[in-house]
DNA sequence: AATGAATGAGGTTTCATTCAT
DNA sequence: CATGAATGAAACCTCATTCAT
């Protein structure tokens, strides 16, 4: 579908609140049609199905974290730097737009198999930032040469991941950017006192 | 709790299997009370609804995965090696039950808000038990003294899931316990090469 | 069945009850079997089915009805007062018990077409006595020679039920027996001010 | 009310054949939409629920029940002629569509408690009208003063509910409405010979 | 491009009845 | 006589998608 039409992104901002608002499974394409102020029929004119509606909106969102996170560490030499940049745009995005971040964290979960599958292929994306960071960790003796990447790409997108959606649960009613330093520093070093 | 009653526990292992077998949204009641070999009634004489049954799933095998880590760091004075315990606890009882690991990692996401809150609180028994190994490690000064617990305790388990349900989504095809001493490698000392 | 035995007794009361209590739809047979002291399937030794119990319920409390009516007719020697005692006792009945009264008057009526039928042939024996004071008194020349029979032991029926049934829905708050005089003069005289 | 759309009557038209030819248990809401010729969730565009269809058939029913006997006794002076009308239409009116007497004189009776109670609420549009002309009646003097309103009520309605059943009953195989001076002559003078 | 009325498949749960003990 | 665990059929309603306008 071509995001130049306007229509397009309302249905998918729309579908973000309803989601938001009502839940994964409350989230009746009528709903989304209503809040996007287009007839349910139009919704077919630029979606394939609703599946498609969740995919885009993943896409298009995920997009965002990629392209904001490249951007940022654009200009950061260290990949410890690096992923200090990437914590912290990734948190950042989702206190800036917190139905976005119900949506991702907690009722996107809820879709079935396949579709978390189509998901995972547009957070691929997202993933390779992470391994290119850790990699050039390993290459420029910032990180111990033993590391194992793709382990060390679950701790750090998991940690994130289970910081955020705890946020989340509890309302967002603490600053989830001030944690950025901690987590930073807890992906680094661990929790050893030792270093 | 009825898990005197043999049929009881014949129902949930029904569960796991038709779930991991078919998915959470294709697993209908009839298709798990034929796979357990009783009538859709009986079902009902040992599970309020459905959901009961999914809860009581949740329930009694989260019992047996605290069970297992409380026996493991039993023996263990070091806060040190009971994060090992626990990590290794929780790969291998995992990595004995494939259709449980597919069924906790992935399908029981999907249920909706209500009964995820509901496995949250049978999730808050196995949390507690993260809490007190890394408040211990922080008194016996193994953990750095200006450790946040709450975050500590969402890297532990994000990374623990992260890791298992990134196994499961590539079929268990490689040994997730062989993983254990990397796993608890990077939970304490990070992927710094300074340590 | 045989009512010699205690438990057909036991059962019967037990369905008033419960049924008066929790209504006709949610009158289950293991409900009953609760109320009686007995267990589920003990049911089925003094009653075919379900339905057997309703008839049999209907049976027991009618010939009750035509018992005491047929008693209390007998000393009355005109067909008017014979009305009257009519009346009088099938006020009193249902006046003495409130349970019996929310069963036949409101309960009751939510039976299958199958189930009323067969009620309907118990009732016969009532309206038979109906019937024969209708006719005693166009034989005596109390009631004038025209009256249609039939239509006249609607009347009284018709209105006998529906006052009743109007004094159960107000929960029984006053006196069914304190209008036995004026259902009485309506049913002999009419509303008309010229008798 | 959404009874301008065309589908709307359609429906409750099929909803009373389907029952009169069913009966109530036995009318499935896939019946009542096959026989409108439309599919089963389009009923539910039209009606909450299957309730509703019941609630509202009585409702449209009921109406016209009310709005003939209206138009029929607005040329009456007298109360006794308003009752001989009142008697004359509810006749006609059910001998006009035998399976709406079946439905309301059989079948709804044998609704749920809830049911029966809002059906109960539109029945009162019709009692008032039996209020009306009694209240009328003892004004004009053509009643006795001493008659009880409410009791009268109860007789008129009855009488003609046990006489309407009784003929529907017998498969509706004689005249109603010929039986409508004999019944106005009972409800007026009553059984007895000296009037 | 846009509409929105119509479609129709699919599943949880209840409860009267049975029968082995 | 008595038990009560087990049976299994049956139906209301939702909602993603279509298509005539």
């Amino acid at each position: 579908m071509k995001s130049s039409r306007p229509k397009y992104m309302q249905i998918i901002d729309a579908a973000v609140i309803v989601i938001a608002q009502n839940g994964y499974h409350q989230a009746q394409v009528s709903k989304i049609a209503k809040q996007a102020g287009v007839a349910d029929g139009t919704i077919y004119l630029y979606f394939k199905n609703k599946e498609d509606i969740l995919i885009s909106l993943f896409r298009e969102k995920m997009g965002y974290f990629v392209e904001q996170i490249q951007e940022g560490i654009k200009g950061k030499s260290s990949a410890v730097d690096k992923l200090f940049v990437l914590i912290q745009k990734h948190f950042q995005i989702l206190s800036e737009d917190p139905n976005l971040a119900i949506v991702t964290q907690l009722e996107l979960r809820q879709s079935n198999k396949e579709l978390r599958h189509r998901i995972n292929d547009v957070l691929k994306g997202y993933l390779d930032l992470v391994d290119r960071i850790v990699i050039e960790g390993k290459e420029t003796g910032e990180f111990r040469s033993t590391l194992n990447v793709k382990l060390m790409k679950n701790m750090i997108f998991g940690t994130m991941d289970e910081v955020a959606t705890t946020w989340v649960i509890n309302d967002q009613k603490y600053s989830l950017t001030d944690l950025v330093p901690e987590v930073h520093r807890l992906l680094t070093n661990g929790c050893s006192s030792s270093n």
